[in-house]
DNA sequence: TGCATAACCTTAAATGCTTAAGTATCTTCA
DNA sequence: TGAAGATACTTAAGCATTTAAGGTTATGCA
């Protein structure tokens, strides 16, 4: 199979493989659970949530803290506009930016949302032991960081700064 | 933070958001690479990797290799024939189904591809040592069945029948 | 034989993300 | 002070993916 050209070895491939199967997998059942139980992605959601940790956030923030593009933001925060889970206003000290902040139904629902990202939790926590989850974090956490040196093309960072409840 | 309503660990927390960050960053370096190299997406190149593997599948197959619902590869295909990188006919034995295959040119691309696909696996060989990779490895695969078990949803599986090269 | 059911593919609508390029508003510094 | 550059957001085009629903062809069983 692959005659010849093939010089990579089985397991690296695997990983990359496997990594996105994972993701993939985490994503779409997080997605179906909070779809079920208040009608938002799980992406939606982790938005939500930055913005409750903070109080307020601005566009370019909220993008640095899910490490995404400033452009993924826009259709975003429209989205949460059009449900009314947040509002916004011109940021006074900085005319090009907005002001992003719940609103009481978005705390609602981030409330609401508690129950499906437990279950979720849940499903990790039940198929590894506490001992095996420090150490998946762990090395979850040297794979993000060869890719960002590998590729210098996530300016961000600083990711301590922001302590996320659930996923964001 | 979160007064009152966050439940759940931190550890657990983390783990989702690594694993989505990790493989974004995953795909993204992979993506950009062979967007330079030949043009294409990680997720096209998979699927040419499936068809070089089987020397021909039908479009369920190529969806169960890769793990994606069957309305995910109508578009796939649909590139890539526009591409010229894989041809179909029929199946005549059942002509619900189409028979994919690579072309030449299909071919010629996996073989560039080779190059930027050594280089995403020289950074995950580079982050961790061989036991480390193992040991990611092992515990991706739990994730994945933890997650397939809980949400019955993904009926595919018998995984080991496809042995990828690179990432399919 | 024929009907119900299943399997393969397609379509439509939606979401979420990327890059690349553009607009508007600061900031800096010569 | 005023132009060059940086920063915040938007727009446009494209890709990849999911549900949900539909068409066509096989299959199985009464």
């Amino acid at each position: 199979m692959f005659q010849g050209i093939c010089v990579i070895t089985a397991r690296t491939a695997r990983i990359y493989h496997w990594l996105q199967i994972a993701a993939h997998r985490a994503r779409v059942v997080s997605d179906r659970n909070l779809a079920s139980a208040v009608g938002l992605s799980t992406a939606q959601v982790a938005v939500l949530s930055v913005l409750l940790a903070n109080n307020s956030a601005s566009q370019v923030e909220v993008a640095r803290e899910l490490k995404l593009r400033e452009a993924a933001i826009t259709p975003m925060v429209a989205r949460l506009l059009g449900k009314e889970l947040i509002v916004r206003q011109r940021d006074e000290s900085d005319r090009r930016s907005w002001r992003l902040s719940l609103t009481d139904a978005g705390k609602a629902v981030l409330q609401a949302a508690q129950q499906p990202f437990a279950r979720i939790n849940r499903i990790v926590d039940s198929a590894l032991s506490d001992d095996e989850i420090d150490r998946f974090a762990f090395l979850l956490a040297k794979v993000v960081e060869a890719f960002d040196k590998e590729c210098g093309a996530f300016e961000d960072d600083d990711t301590e700064g922001y302590e996320a409840c659930l996923l964001a």
